[in-house]
DNA sequence: GGCTATTAAATTGTATACAATCTATTTGCT
DNA sequence: AGCAAATAGATTGTATACAATTTAATAGCC
C-alpha cells in the first residue's frame, strides 16, 4: 500500500474497529434501555453474574478501564440497588462489589438480548464467534504492548 | 451455545469489539500527541485530507458521528487553526469545514502514524487487512439495520 | 405564493473514557 | 519497628458519544 492509501479511513482497520464497536452499541441501547441500563452498565454485571464478589481492580482488568471510569458507574449502579461496595477487611486499599438480590435477579431478563441481538444484525452465531477469536488474539496482542 | 454461556463476557463479539477499539485507541495517543491531536481529531482530519471541503453532514456519514459531537469537536479544530467553518451560500442550513493551510500540512507529519502502529502492534498487514474487511462488513450489516 | 414536512446544525443533558494526580493502605526491606 | 516503594481507589480535568430537542432554512405540495 503506498504511503497515501494506508492515510485513506476506509483502509484504517482501528476505524472500523472504531465505528463497528459504536454501530454495536447503538443496537444494544433499546434493548437495554428496558432494563434500564446503560451497556457499560450491562457489561459490568455480565463479569458479576459470571462471578459475585470481585474487587474493582479485578473488575478492571476484565472491563479493561480503570477506576477513574468504574467508580463512578458503581456508584450509580449501588444507587440502583443493583449492587453493593464494601471495603475488603483484609485489605482495606480495596473494594469489593457484590450483587444484591435485586442485581442477580435481572441475570434472567438479559438471557434474551444476545440472541435477539444477533437475529436482528443477520449474523450467524458461528461467523461471530469465528471473528470474535480473531478480534480477541489482536485485543490481546495490542493490550500487552509495552508502553 | 448454552443460554448461559451466551451471557459470558468472553463469548461476546460486541465486547472484543469494544474492547478492542479502547486498546486501539490508547496506542494511538503519544503519537497522536505529539501532533497535538486527540484520535477523533485525527480521523476528522483524515476525512479531510482525503477530500476537502466538505458539510457537517457528509464527515458524519464517513465518520458514523453525529452533529452533537462533531460541531464542538470541529470548534475546537477551528480554533486550533486546523480548519474553517463557513455557512454554505447555496444551502444556509449546511456548514462547510475546510482545511487552513496549517491543516493541510499536518498531514505531511501524520503519513508515518499508520506504520509506526503496525510495527508496535506486531500485527502484518495482510492480516490486518482481512481483519480490516470482515469488520467493515459486519459494520455495514449493522448500521443498515431499520431502528 | 403560502403552508407543511423535511433537513442540517446546534444545543442540552447524561454517561462514559482516560490521563494525571491524590490519598490511604499495605508490602518489602533493613 | 520504621520507612520507602508499591498498590487500590477516588478525584480532577478534558474529550468524546449520543439521545432528544430546538432553531433556522429549504423543499414539496396545493
Amino acid at each position: 500500500m503506498d504511503t497515501d492509501s494506508v492515510l485513506k479511513l476506509d483502509n484504517q482497520l482501528c476505524f472500523a474497529v472504531y465505528a463497528c464497536s459504536r454501530e454495536f452499541t447503538k443496537l444494544y441501547h433499546p434493548l437495554l434501555k428496558e432494563l434500564g441500563l446503560t451497556y457499560t452498565q450491562y457489561i459490568t454485571l455480565l463479569v458479576l453474574w459470571e462471578e459475585d464478589r470481585m474487587s474493582v481492580k479485578k473488575l478492571g482488568e476484565r472491563l479493561y478501564l480503570d477506576s477513574g471510569t468504574l467508580t463512578p458507574l458503581l456508584k450509580k449502579l449501588e444507587n440502583m440497588g443493583l449492587l453493593t461496595r464494601v471495603r475488603d477487611k483484609q485489605d482495606e486499599r480495596s473494594v469489593i462489589i457484590a450483587l444484591t438480590e435485586q442485581g442477580a435477579r435481572l441475570k434472567e431478563r438479559a438471557i434474551e438480548i444476545p440472541e435477539k441481538l444477533f437475529c436482528q444484525a443477520g449474523i450467524s452465531p458461528k461467523e461471530a464467534e469465528a471473528l470474535r477469536a480473531q478480534i480477541t488474539d489482536m485485543l490481546k496482542k495490542v493490550q500487552k504492548l509495552p508502553l
